[in-house]
DNA sequence: TCTGCTTGCACTTTTGAAATGT
DNA sequence: AACATTTCAAAAGTGCAAGCAG
């Protein structure tokens, strides 16, 4: 995967997309930060440019404080359906290795995370359906806390164990095939196996930061980039499954859920029958890295893939052509840009070459936007006063609706351009 | 002392370049 | 010479266990 940081390593190791860290905009009204949220889906991270393309005029007077879910204790309760925020007409994700997922949410999942970034097992592996097939899109993913609460294993469930840590800065993982077009995606499974999730708050290499022992929920958006160099975002939808809701670890804690990866992860087969292993396999999952579940796109697609589910050439994105003016696209291309860093910074580091299946530069088939936490001590981001979220269709104004001055300057507004 | 984190280990799968064949 | 297939070594991904740190 490669990350914005690899073209322009002197901008360090993020691009800040959300509004200054608490403290650093003194204007913003704290008590609008912790008055806002969505009420079905928590979209902390991505408010900034969700809210400005809702569907309906909504009144967003920021009342008193939404409250944090509850800790879940024990084992989880019946499971609802996906929850997801849209603003994209009849668009609809399923998660398609949904019955591991719950297999391991039965016994209470655990994610370990490591200094150096350790992937997700299981992924999250989705299919998308109702996508304008000549539309391109992007996939983006991104995990939340669940709650407020620290966890800890008591030997045979995780119980609360005090106040979470403070939030960390927030890290949006873009799909490697992003932007591709409506058919693209549908055309096959989209995983993300390739996320990585780390417990290094300096970590360099664009991962997902997560506080060790915490309950975190994966959310994966989608969002219309109306056309190559377009001025706006057509629309997101946003789902959450809560089957993948899962505590973050150093080490497992849950002997079953030991188990359970051993037995699934294709990776950890050493341990299944050598003897360093002695309990027996419960199942072997299909949710194998190697599956349909890959990328649908060039170096992030497998042999294995190419035989099950080929991408033809003719779904690949066309090469970007130089973006000038703030885009979706021009943030993958030149995603400093957009966050105070020196404009003048090249669009694209010549060392780089063509991918070899998709036809685009390949160091912009995955970046990591970093969004800093917003003010206020719940953990949520700083929301939006009010008066940002009444104009519905916002043209040429700096990305951060809510945010406007130093910062992101990517529009997102949703003036339907189709 | 306890809890959580880091590191090195052995093992497996994946990946891509080189070698070989058609 | 060009393309396809096979081989193989390096890289990367696992969980385990010992040791370290607060």
């Amino acid at each position: 995967m490669y990350h914005p940081r690899e073209l322009y390593p002197s901008l360090g190791t993020g691009y800040r997309l959300g509004p200054p860290q608490s403290g650093a905009d003194s204007s913003f009204p704290t008590a609008l930060a912790e008055g806002y949220r969505y009420p079905d889906l928590d979209t902390p991270k991505l408010d900034c440019y969700l809210s400005g393309i809702e569907t309906a005029p909504r009144t967003l007077a920021a009342p008193a404080p939404l409250p944090l879910l509850p800790p879940t204790l024990g084992a989880e309760p019946a499971l609802p359906a996906a929850e997801a925020l849209r603003s994209l007409p009849g668009v609809s994700l399923s998660l398609e290795n949904q019955e591991l997922w719950k297999e391991f949410s039965a016994v209470g999942t655990e994610m370990i995370i490591t200094k150096a970034g350790r992937r997700m097992f299981p992924a999250c592996r989705v299919s998308v359906t109702g996508l304008d097939p000549e539309a391109r899109y992007l996939f983006l993913l991104d995990v939340v806390p669940v709650d407020g609460a620290r966890y800890r294993w008591q030997g045979r469930r995780w119980e609360p164990s005090g106040k979470a840590e403070p939030r960390l800065p927030d890290r949006v993982y873009i799909h490697p095939d992003s932007p591709a077009t409506g058919a693209h995606w549908m055309r096959q499974p989209v995983s993300f196996h390739r996320v990585k999730l780390t417990n290094s708050t300096l970590d360099p290499h664009g991962h997902l930061i997560l506080h060790s022992m915490h309950k975190y929920q994966p959310r994966i958006h989608l969002v219309r980039a109306a056309q190559l160099c377009s001025q706006h975002w057509g629309g997101v939808a946003s789902f959450r499954f809560p089957e993948t809701t899962f505590i973050s670890v150093t080490a497992y804690q849950n002997p079953r859920i030991t188990q359970l990866k051993i037995a699934a992860n294709p990776f950890a087969k050493g341990f299944r029958e050598n003897g360093r292993n002695s309990q027996p396999i419960l199942f072997v999952s299909p949710d194998t890295p190697g599956g349909p579940c890959d990328s649908t796109l060039g170096g992030d697609i497998r042999e294995s893939d190419a035989e099950q589910a080929p991408a033809p050439r003719e779904a690949a994105p066309a090469p970007a052509p130089p973006c000038s003016g703030p885009s979706a696209e021009a943030y993958l291309l030149h995603p400093a840009a957009f966050h105070g860093a020196p404009g003048h910074l090249p669009t694209r580091n010549p060392s780089f070459q063509e991918a070899p299946d998709s036809g685009r530069p390949a160091p912009y088939a995955a970046a990591f936007l970093e969004l800093q936490p917003g003010a206020g001590s719940s953990g949520y981001p700083a929301a939006p006063p009010a008066a940002s979220f009444a104009p519905h269709f916002l043209q040429g104004s700096p990305f951060p609706l809510p945010y406007p001055g130093p910062g992101g300057y990517l529009d997102v507004g949703s003036k339907p351009m189709y």
